[in-house]
DNA sequence: TTATCATATGAACATATACTCATATATAAC
DNA sequence: GTTATATATGAGTATATGTTCATATGATAA
């Protein structure tokens, strides 16, 4: 980790200059890597299309009821989905439209 | 993982017809997978902003070479980043535009 | 050739994580 | 009250992952 001659200290300098504060980069990774799950990013997709509540998620992914609540917990810490209860059940839902864009650009990426 | 009273099997039905195959919903996990790490993530954001060699990213996060390198591979693989080699000096950049949209969708989501 | 620099990579290790199982909580019906 | 339903959660476990260290590869210079 010596310093290379290589490096351009400006261009390095330019860079930092322009970096986001740690709190806002991780923020940023962990909302990529809540999403970042195959089971989760299945969930996040079936919401953006219909609100469902858990037992129906778990039957469309045809994984256990508690796999199933212990990745909806994960993404509600990141405020990707949001319940709301009625009775015995909750629904999810995506918490705000940008969640829908995020998707959509990922899609864009993959498919091309 | 029995049937529940509560689902109703039409809007399951309806939500499943939509999901997406698993090679592709793989796909789009692994990518935001590979961007749900607080050094990659760095990365991503470095280069979105500049074309940096590996030792330019190293000195810029303070992470030790091996470090970069072995997180470079995981974005290549993704098609995330690209190489281009000048000599014996390695010159990384992001691998389309769609990855700066997927940055700002994810940061408008952090920000709010 | 030999030496140096830039990068890549394999192995090892410590930590993180996604699931299962059992159980707790909460609501509704009886 | 009891019972059933829907969801949440803690513990345990097997697997995945990010780093370090040592070394390999490949390019340039002497």
């Amino acid at each position: 980790m010596n310093k290379a001659f290589c490096i351009n200290e400006d261009r390095v300098a330019d860079v930092r200059k322009l970096m986001k504060s740690d709190k806002i980069m991780n923020d940023l990774a962990a909302t990529f890597k809540a999403l970042g799950d195959l089971t989760r990013s299945k969930i996040v997709f079936a919401l953006s299309k219909k609100v469902l509540c858990v037992g129906e998620i778990a039957a469309l992914l045809n994984i256990s009821q508690s796999a199933v609540s212990h990745q909806l917990r994960v993404l509600r810490d990141m405020k990707l989905v949001r319940s709301r209860k009625e009775g015995q059940v909750t629904y999810y839902s995506l918490d705000d439209i940008h969640i829908n864009f995020l998707l959509k650009e990922c899609f864009r990426h993959v498919m091309e």
